[in-house]
This record gives structure tokens, C-alpha cells and sequence, in this order.
DNA sequence: TAATAACCGAGACGGTACGTCTCGTCTTAGG
DNA sequence: CCTAAGACGAGACGTACCGTCTCGGTTATTA
């Protein structure tokens, strides 16, 4: 029982944390900023978030949103649609900047780890996965491909641009994946000689 | 001139890092208790390493070290070597842990970031590199190809697993990879019907 | 007009309070624990007392008590009478205990200061007042003595250890401070040569 | 060994402290500020003492300092004189001002009553002491009285009027009670009928 | 009998200070 | 000039406590 938790607040602490974020970058989140910021006590921030890295990954996840599952009747036109989105989405601030944050807060954190990609990576993944599995049915892809390879060659290139080499992400990057996975796991009458 | 640097405090201070990065993981590796645990001052570490986060990839990358690079004759084969290879150094700890807080220090920190890449990831993508070029030379491989998108379609996935999705960073993982980007980029008379 | 207060939550606060005061000493008396052990909400306590201050000095008044003016015949056992219980009450806790960080806070609030002072402080120092009154009246005491001095004389030395000193209140102060007052304050027909 | 503690800190917080006392007084004392107004990091201070009560007392310690111990040959001029300078000393900001918290902090605390007792009480104390000694010595006091009830008679009265209840600490107190313990203590040989 | 008004326990709220921690620098004495 | 030891300035962290406010619900008095 007891006072419910103001509705507001959790609005305000979100939004504060997200203005923060883009005002000084991921990095110079400070706690007792935000709560200034969101008028707001300290208190209350840590009533909802157990440190400032949850508060940090919620606050991304509410930036990055959901993602529908596009239908064009074309695989790589849908592929092309969902890394297009992913390459908007990671390809600035803020979701470019926060990620690598994010990324050591999930490792220090298993639980964070889950709820991380639980919360805003599951989506465009399972979106990705969908058109995947449509590829197949319509006879775009090989139906024994290992799916999660192919979703984290579709994925992984652009993380690691993002996280490690610094490279552009930008529709070049989009497209060649694409290309490389319609390619790579085209159906194929005539198998590819094994490397024997 | 004056007296020269002590070189068993270099050993000293990089084993105590390695030794906390494996005792408390990489998040917890506190300058002070390097420096008692290699029993030298703290001064000691700082003439030798500008930053706590200097430290850190130093004694990671004193755990990766080099990559020669294969030459079997067989583009897969070689691919293979190097991906097998970078499954095995990436695949367990200490390198798989150390990645993620890595990645967050490279963030905040645009020369270091300068420094990682050329450290110890810049050989390995050399190695891979070469024998991408090779592979054109040979034919294995259509010589238009994107290179950086080749070495990214090789290295991403592996990333992408280790810092994002957690999956499993094995061999079938090493040969999905090189078989895609064979099939992908394989040198193809009949081109393909470009998405018009 | 409505609800009329709960008297049981009146007793169950005061126990309460006295409980953890006992416990864990005057400092650390929380608000939040009062109303925890009385099984109370905060506000409750805050409808009856204006600040934790306010309910810290209650519930000690609440343990001092009123005092009867005792009247013997003999100003020395009067004056003894009233030292003796000062004695008791002042000489162990809870009231020993809970004095000094009443005298802080007193400092902080005048207006709490007052109420201490006039709640249960003035009470015995009316007890004496009416004492030393009757001994000028019987001529045990100089009609032309300074009352409040005379009043601090015998009050001062026990809160004087009470509050700094930590010397011993016992029957030898209350036998000490009282004799102490009646040779110096004695009618006297040889006036001591003043301080010429 | 190590690098010794920096005495420039040691009078730059001390002098901090003690202006933001004057400035605001003992409860609004923050160590933050303190902290800021010395510039010296937070740390440096609690490196120094433990908590904030232990700095406030220091800073009261250092403004109060010692006192001479006067002979002038006359019992009554020389404890006038101490008198005096208690009345001078305790009856105005700071040290009126700090002894109610120093004693609510001395009761959370015992290792610190004992600091605060030897470390500026004492002196004082002692130099009574002295002045009461040589009185008994000269004839003016009975060789037999209590001498810690005398030196709490002549305390007593101004620090229960400090703490308790707010009389005036001027000159008539400090002559009123030499007065008292000249009389009350004095030699006499037609002892006075007990209250038999 | 219904409405009203003040009460009740629970617990969230804004605010504020605390004491801890870590970083990277600086200062000793000594080799 | 290097070394070990450790103090230093800076500044964020997470905790604690205060006194207030907001729930849903209860209990008397008034209409």
C-alpha cells in the first residue's frame, strides 16, 4: 500500500537523463544532475534504479523504441528496410555514443545484460529473424542456414564499426551486408565445391 | 640521464594487473591495488602508462600478442587459421572479458582508442587483410570487392557475439564466417540481378 | 469535528520512542523507527509533534515527572529533598543519557528551548525557588542574596558533571552543593569584610 | 615514510572551519564548505578527523586555548580573575555559541569527551585547582573542603546558565559565585551547628 | 442515514549532508 | 633520475534522515 510511485517523476528522471546525455555525452551522466534536472531527489532516482548505469540503459532503451517488421513481398528490400533503420538508429548520437557504455555497464552486470538486450536489442532482432525465416520460405535463402549467424552477420559488422574500428556506418554498409547475406546464403542448385 | 628504469617493475606491475584482471575482472582493476600488489609506487605506474585505462590494454594486449600471418595456398584455409585463432584468444577470458571495458574505455577516450586499434587489433586485421588480397589475386575472391567490408563481415560477428548478444564464440562460428564470405564475394561470371 | 486522535497511538509513540531511546541512546532515535516499533505511520507522529526534537523532549518529560515541594520545617532538608531527587532522576538514565543532546538541541531552537524549560525544568526550579524563599523567610538565608544565583548554585554543579565534566551525581554533591549554600548565603551579623 | 601530512592543510581547514562558524554558526557547519573555503579536498579532511563533530571540536579547542594561572596574592582577586575570563570567554559567540553541540557530540561519542575534556577544559580546570590549593594554603579555605565540588561550584553555575537555562554569564555571575565559595568554604572556627 | 471531516498505516517525495572511493599528481626520503 | 610510500585536490557515488505529501481506508460527529 502506501503512496504509489509518481508517474511524473519516472517521466521527468527519463527525460532529464536523456537530455543530459545528449547535452554532454554518456560519459558526464551525473546522477545528481539528473535529479536536479527532473526536479527531483536523489532518493527517488535510486528508489527506481539501482545505480546510475540501470538509469543509463533505460534511459537508452527509451530512446531506441520499437521496430516493426517490414513486409514488401521482397527479402532484400525488407533486409534493406531493417539494417537502413539500424544504420539511422546506431549510426548517431544517441544511441551511437551510449552504446559503448552500455556494453561495459552489461558486462559488469549480468542481470543488466539480460534486461539490455531483452529490452531494446530483442526487438530488432526478432524483427530481423522474421524476415529471415521469410527468405527462406520464399526460396531467397538456403533453409539450412544457421539463422543466428545470419542475423549476427547482418548485426555484427555494424557493432563493430560502431564499438571497435571507428568505420562508417552509413547505407554503404547497410546495402553490402545485405548483399552479402542474400549472396552467402543464396539457395544453390549447384553446391559449391566443399573445401576438400 | 640518472638511474635507469627498474625492468622487474615493469614485469611486476603487469603481472599484478593481470592477476587482478583475473581475480576481480576488468572493471575492478584499481591503480592502488596494482601498485601494492607489484609492490611498487604508484608514481612507478603512472611514468610508465599515462592513464589507469593505458595500463589495462597494455596488459591486454601483453595477453593477446602477435598473429603471423598463414599462407597454406588455400584462401579458406588461411581465413580459417586466423578465424580460429581469434575464436581462441577471444573465446574465453582473460581477452573476452577485458573487450567489453575496453570498448567503453576507447569510447571516453579517443587516443586510446588510437592505441587499441593500432596495439593489438590493427595485426590481426592486417593479417586477415593480406590474405583477403591474396584470395582476389588467386580468384577466390571478386577483386571489386569492399575490402573493409570483407574484414568487418569476418571480425563482426565475433564482436558482435562477445560484447552484445553473448553467443557462443566456437568454430562453427570461425567457418559460418569464412563460408559466407566465400560464397558472399566469390569471384561469379553470371552476376547476380542487382536489386533494381 | 472528525476522527478524533487515537490515544493508543499517543502511548504506543511515547513507548516506542522511550524503547529505542533506551536501546540505542538519544542520538540515533530515528523518526522512521519510532513509527515502525509503535506500528505507526510517520505522520501520525508528525500530527503530534512538530519535529523529532519536539518528541525526543516528551517523551523525556514524560519519564522525568512533576516534583512535590517538600516542606519539612528545615530548609536543609528541604533543600536536601529536592537535591536528593535531582539526584536520582539526573543519575542515571534515561534522563542522564538524554540530556545532552537536549541542551543541542535547545541550542538549535529557541522556541523548543523554551518549551524544554518551561515543560519540565521549571518545575523544579520552582520547587527550590519556594524553598530558598522560606529560608530568608526563616532566616537560615541572607534576605539580600541573588535567588537565580542562589537557584544555578545548586542546580549548576550536577548538570556541570552531568554535561561536561562527568564527575560523580551522588548524595555527596547533593550534600555538598546544599551545605555549600547554606554556610554562604547564612544571615550573617558580622559581614564579612568585602573584597575591598 | 610516504609523503608527510601537509601543515599549510592542517591550518587552512582549521581556519576554514572557524570562520564558517563565525560566519554561520556550529550547526550549519558543512564540511563540503569547509573543504571548499580551505581548498582542500574532502578526503584531506577525513584523513585529519574522523567525522565532522571531530573537526568541530578542534576548531572550538584552537580558538579557546590556554590560560594563565594568576597571583596576585589575594585568593579572591585570582579567582575573580579566572572567573572573569570564563565569563569573557563562554559568554559570547564562539565558544557560547559551540558548547551545546559539543556536548550533545561528546555524549554520542566518549573518546571524544575525553579529547574535548583534556584538551581546553582541563586547562582551566587545573588552573582553579591551583588558585583553590594556594586559598586552602593561605587560610581563606577550609583544608578539608571537596576541592572538585569547588571547582564545580565555580563552573558549574555558568555552564548550566550556558547550556540549560540562558541566565546572564557576566561579571555578577562570576562575582556571585567567588562570593559563594569564599563564604561557604571558608575557614571557621566556631564550626556552624549541622543540621542536626 | 448519509455526508463530512479528521484521523489512520504505508510509503514515496524533495532536499541535503554525510562519509567513501578512485583518479592522477605531488612530495618526501632514500638508492 | 628512479624508487616506495603515501598525502593531496577533485569530484561522483550511494546512503541516511528529515519533514511533507498522497494514497486507500476507518471512525466519529454533524446534517
Amino acid at each position: 500500500m502506501g503512496r504509489p510511485r509518481d508517474a511524473r517523476a519516472d517521466a521527468a528522471i527519463l527525460d532529464a537523463a536523456l537530455d543530459l546525455i545528449a547535452e554532454h555525452g554518456v560519459e558526464a551522466l551525473r546522477v545528481d544532475d539528473v535529479a536536479e534536472r527532473a526536479g527531483v531527489g536523489k532518493a527517488t532516482i535510486y528508489r527506481r534504479y539501482r545505480s546510475r548505469d540501470q538509469l543509463l540503459i533505460a534511459a537508452i532503451a527509451a530512446q531506441v523504441g520499437e521496430i516493426a517488421i517490414p513486409n514488401t513481398g521482397s527479402t532484400e528490400a525488407d533486409l534493406l528496410a531493417l539494417m537502413s533503420d539500424a544504420v539511422t538508429v546506431y549510426g548517431r548520437p544517441p544511441a551511437a555514443q551510449a552504446m559503448p557504455a552500455l556494453v561495459a555497464a552489461m558486462n559488469r552486470d549480468p542481470a543488466l545484460a539480460r534486461a539490455t538486450r531483452e529490452g531494446f536489442l530483442a526487438s530488432r532482432r526478432a524483427a530481423l529473424r522474421e524476415v529471415v525465416a521469410r527468405g527462406i520460405d520464399r526460396g531467397d535463402l538456403r533453409p539450412d542456414l544457421d539463422v543466428e549467424l545470419a542475423l549476427d552477420a547482418l548485426g555484427g559488422p555494424l557493432f563493430y564499426r560502431l564499438l571497435v574500428t571507428g568505420g562508417p556506418i552509413d547505407m554503404n554498409l547497410a546495402r553490402g551486408v545485405v548483399d552479402l547475406l542474400l549472396r552467402g546464403f543464396a539457395r544453390d542448385k549447384r553446391r559449391r565445391r566443399a573445401a576438400t
